[in-house]
Formats: structure tokens, C-alpha cells, sequence
DNA sequence: TTGTACGCGTTATCAA
DNA sequence: TTGATAACGCGTACAA
């Protein structure tokens, strides 16, 4: 039964050495071959007609164990189905590819002990630095990586990891939350929107808090209260769950939600209650994933792929030892006007 | 510059041996503790206490090295942000995850340069087998995996390379897609359409060609005719390009679009058309991807999650050469009715 | 019950 | 210009 398997044993470079008769270093250093090297063309010639004959692939493990980098990155999501986060793993992804790295991208569900599961795997593996794009606070085990001064970049959350014990130089891409938010406040305000709500994302995340930040500086720089309530997380059912608490009674004239799939839950209630979007109540969301136009929602563009790209590459340089000019992006965001939040501006009084 | 990083260096069995006053090999033997074995509880429990506090973590490199086995998946698809394939990777991730497996995720975006580059990549370092994914028909890439009996198995995607040279144990997990395409018609007529339309996927891919199959036998059996157009992609946009050419003239009373992406661009040129949905016209997709929900369209689900858990189970059997009574799977589909298909039925002759 | 010796496949370094 | 050697870190057959 066993045994069947794996018959053809795959050609080493020795077995290139032995029929080009030649050393086996003498094989790897005419493939790998590095400038200022002089090679006879004969050999040379010889050496790649065999590795081809013998359709010769070396072993990346044994590469790898010998020259103690893998060429591989991880990365940590909370979920892979998630647009948003799918656009930043796309983005980190193909610069990955470009540099010649992998990218093993590992499913936390925000569950800490499969965060801390995935850790260890990554670490056993040695790969070269890790992509945390879970969006969770105060992750001890976080804390211990950059301690040990293993490569990390954090993509779409902060840190409230002791930010004394660290440099200045983690690596770190974000987009302008507060921005975002203070532009989708403008925003509703402009259409001539008073009585507007914030459906807060959870409060245990950067992004949520600094979201709410740039709502509460924006409301009151026009002069208005607003209502701000909190969705437990980042998903439509908790979107919608905070929606309904929010639409009973008397309902906000416009609605900004932390983002997309909040804003999803934030449609589905104001449908069920019978309210119309955008006629009776407009409504803004935060990242603009693909599926935003598809319901017609305006929200506040973030450049996903980017994000992914940029901090792949921070991340390979650092694991490449180049210094880093910037360690910290900053990405802009951009408001991007929708059916959802359309109408209103001359009912202002209405 | 240089050297500046990774000084710390890990603590390996050597370490770990020293403190421990024993050999390397004895380490080995108490970490891995095979059943069977007997070991001094005592240097046993010296060893463990060293072990971990040294922090030593077993290199997976040579220990790979050594046993020939990565315990790694590798997973072709076209597309990572597209929400069924996410559905089926995060599938496949779990399954591998449970079985302590790691899975490489590569975004071939359906360019054959990519998926070769891929695959050489997963294959230098030795994955233990690939799960393909990628729609597309006809590669000789897979043909030479397959020949090489390099463990493969094949998920939401048939091939007709060369049937003679393979055997019936190829792995394989699908769903029926004529099944799924049939039920998708029968619902339609059972609301009275009498001109039903199929925006057909792909006809270089098996999904595609056997969803038309089901279609037209479907269509058959309720003496229609019905109009075919098909989409280049399997995308919004190429859906939507493909409704515009079947909505002038005189459009159908419904639409049976191929997949879920395609009925979004359908439901797109419906309504630049002027047409409502689902009062002017019905419409039904396939796969059931969450923001099908979102938009309210009827459609067939397909379970996305089993497919990849199943197809990595599969794979993960046949790497560790343990027999697999089942190698094809074939899953059942369902139709979801919502409110993109729901009036009509008296209005049949309207 | 534990130690010895070797090999997994590469590549860097030094010698020739 | 090429060859020889060692080492990366681990697991296992065999010996003690």
C-alpha cells in the first residue's frame, strides 16, 4: 500500500554532479550563478543541458536550511472570506510574488489560541517575518515577536503593546481612519443632514476607536450631537443588531457605520423598518469593498491593495536587512459618493 | 547594518541536549515520543523542563528535510477575493489546520505563466500535494503532476486532460452542476416563465459547460427553447455585458445566470435597462455567495465550505498513503428562492 | 534506557 | 576554474 507513492525519486543535484562530471558545488554555484563568478561556458553549457534533462529543481528546504532564510512570509487574518482583508491579502500577496516570496496566509478567526497556534507554526517553519492584519488589540503574543526583534508589520491596526520596550521603527500601514471619518461626516452635513448617528465598530480595535474619534471631532465642528451606538464586530449581524437598537423610536436622518459590513446590517434594519435608504435615512459606509456598489453604498474609499503591497514590502525589507526609510504609511482615504446617501440637501428643513 | 538582526539565535536540540546532559538523538526520541518507547521519567522530565525554557521550537526545514514530508498543502485558484473560492480556501484551511497541516494559497489569476511559476514553487519546496482549484480546462501542468503521480486533487473544476492515461482514482470534489442548473430552470418555469434565458459561464471550463448542459436538457423537458448567451468570465463585468446583449430586442421573462458574479451584472443591466427585477424580469444565479443575500437573489447554493475541507481531506489521505475508498465527491446543490425570482406565476400570460 | 553515526540536499569557504 | 569540506537541524537504525 505505502511504498507506492513517491517512486521517482526527484534528481538532486547530485545526481546533475554525477552525470556532468563535475562536483556538486561546482552545479550549484553555475545555477545560482553570481556575477563576478568565471565559469568555463563548456561546463557551464554541459551542467544546464543535464539539470534540464534531468528536469533538476532544487530542494527550497535544503536551500533554505543551509542559508537560514526561507523566502516566506506569514501572514495573520481573522478572515479570509472578508472582502476588505481578501483585497489586502491580494495586494501583499503579489508583492510577494514579485520578490520571489511566499506568502502563507493563516485564518485566526480572532481566536487567540489559533493566533497563538499559527505563531508557532510560522516560527517553526522560520519564515522570514510576519503580516498581522488581525484587527484585535493587545496581543501578548505580538509583543513578544517584536521583543525578539523578529520582523513584523502590522496592516490595518495599531498596537497598544508597551510602547515603551519599542522603537520607533515598526513597521506599520494604515489609511487615515480619523480622515475617513471626518470625511463622511462632511459629507452628510453638506447634503444638509442634522441628525446624524455613528454605528461605532468595536471599541477594541484601533481602527474603531480612531473612527469614532474623527466622528465625534467632525459632528462637533458642525455643531452636533449625534448618536453614536457600537456593533460588537466587524460583521453585518452585528451591524444590524446595533441598527435596530438605533432606528426604534425616532431615527438619525443619516447613519455613518464603521465600515461596509456594518453598513450592510445597518440596511437590512432600515429596511425591515420600513424605512427607505436614501430617501428616509442616507447612509455611509468605510472601505469600499467591491460588494458597496452593489447595494449602491458610499463609503470611504480605502486603497486595500496597496495597503497589502506596501506592508509586504516594508516587511521584506526589513527581513532583508535594508534600512527603512519610512517605517510608518499612511494611506489616504477618499470619499466616494453613492445612491445611499444621495438625496436630501434641499429637504434640509423638512 | 547587517547582522544587526536575528542575533538572539534560536536554541536548537544541540542546546537543549547540552543543558540537558543527554544526546541529541535522546531529545529527539522524548519530544516526538513515539508510543513504545521507554524513556527514564526522569531525564525525561530534565529534558521537557529544558526544552521549554529555552523556548526550543523544532525546526520544520530539517525536519522536513529529514522526513521527506512538509506537512504542506498547496492551493491554485484564480482568485482569492472572489467570495465562493474564499469559501472553499477557508474550507481547505481548516481541514488542514486540524490535521496540523499548513496551506500555501496561490493567486494564479488565471494566467498559465502564474500558475507554472506557482506550481514549480510549491513544488521545490516539496508540498505534500496540491489542491487545484483554478476553473480553467486543459492543463498540461496538471496532466504532469498526474503523471508523476504527485498527489492532486481537483475541486469545483473537472479536466479532460487525457482521460487514458489516469486512472479512476483521481481526486476529485464538485458539485452538480447539471443538478443545480436543471433546478434552477424547473423553478423558474414553476413560477410560469415561458422565456427563460441562460447567461452561460465560460464554455472553456467543466462548470460552465455542464451548467449549460442541465439548462438546456431543463429547458427541454418544459418544451422551451430559450436564449443562450454566454460570459467570457466569470465576473459582474463580463455578466453584465452579456445581459446587455440579450436585454435589447425583446428580453426574456427570466434569466438563469451561470453563477452569482454574472447575475450581479445581470441584475446591473436590468436595471440600466429599465428593467425591474423581479418584476420585469426573474433572476437566478449559482453558488449562493454571502452577498447574494445582500441583493436578494434567488440562487443555488453550493457548499463551499465542504468542498474544500473535503478535497483537502482527500488530499491530505492520499499524501500519507492511506487508502481513500471514495476519490470523487460529489456534493448536492439546493436552490435558495428568494426575492429576485418571486412574482410572475399569475401573470404567466401577461 | 541511552549513545553513535549517518543522511536528508544545499551552499559558503577554503584549497588547489 | 574547479574540487573538497563542513555545516544548516533533525530523526532513526543500530549498537551498547
Amino acid at each position: 500500500m505505502r511504498g507506492e507513492r513517491g517512486k521517482r525519486a526527484r534528481s538532486t543535484i547530485l545526481d546533475v554532479a554525477r552525470l556532468a562530471r563535475v562536483h556538486p558545488s561546482t552545479v550549484s554555484r553555475i545555477l545560482n550563478d553570481r556575477p563576478g563568478l568565471t565559469l568555463r561556458p563548456e561546463t557551464r553549457a554541459r551542467v544546464l543541458a543535464i539539470s534540464k534533462r534531468l528536469d533538476y529543481r532544487p530542494s527550497a528546504l535544503a536551500r533554505s536550511l543551509r542559508l537560514q532564510r526561507t523566502l516566506t512570509l506569514g501572514m495573520l487574518v481573522p478572515d479570509i472570506a472578508n472582502a476588505f482583508l481578501a483585497g489586502i491579502i491580494k495586494g501583499a500577496e503579489e508583492a510577494c510574488h514579485e520578490r520571489g516570496y511566499t506568502l502563507i496566509v493563516c485564518n485566526t478567526a480572532d481566536v487567540p489560541e489559533r493566533e497563538a497556534t499559527y505563531l508557532r507554526v510560522l516560527r517553526e517553519r522560520q519564515v522570514d517575518g510576519v503580516l498581522v492584519a488581525s484587527a484585535r488589540l493587545s496581543d501578548e503574543s505580538i509583543g513578544s515577536l517584536l521583543a525578539e526583534r523578529f520582523p513584523v508589520a502590522l496592516v490595518n491596526r495599531g498596537t497598544h503593546v508597551d510602547r515603551g520596550t519599542r522603537g520607533n521603527d515598526d513597521l506599520w500601514v494604515h489609511v487615515d481612519d480619523r480622515g475617513g471619518a471626518v470625511a463622511a461626516i462632511d459629507h452628510l452635513a453638506a447634503l444638509g443632514h442634522r441628525r446624524i448617528a455613528h454605528v461605532a465598530g468595536p471599541q477594541t480595535t484601533t481602527t474603531g476607536r480612531e473612527r469614532l474619534v474623527g466622528t465625534r471631532a467632525a459632528l462637533r465642528r458642525h455643531g452636533l450631537t449625534g448618536t453614536i451606538v457600537e456593533a460588537e464586530a466587524w460583521s453585518e449581524v452585528e451591524g444590524y443588531r446595533a441598527a435596530r437598537q438605533l432606528l426604534r423610536g425616532d431615527p438619525p436622518s443619516a447613519i455613518f457605520a464603521a465600515n461596509d459590513l456594518i453598513a450592510f446590517g445597518v440596511l437590512r434594519a432600515a429596511r425591515e423598518a420600513g424605512l427607505d435608504v436614501p430617501e428616509d435615512v442616507a447612509l455611509v459606509g468605510f472601505n469600499d469593498i467591491p460588494e458597496a456598489a452593489l447595494v449602491d453604498l458610499s463609503t470611504v474609499h480605502v486603497p486595500q491593495h496597496e495597503m497589502g503591497a506596501r506592508a509586504a514590502e516594508l516587511l521584506i525589507a526589513r527581513a532583508e536587512g535594508r534600512p527603512i526609510a519610512e517605517p510608518r504609511i499612511l494611506l489616504e482615504t477618499r470619499l466616494v459618493a453613492r445612491g445611499s446617501s444621495a438625496p436630501a440637501k434641499e429637504r434640509v428643513t423638512a
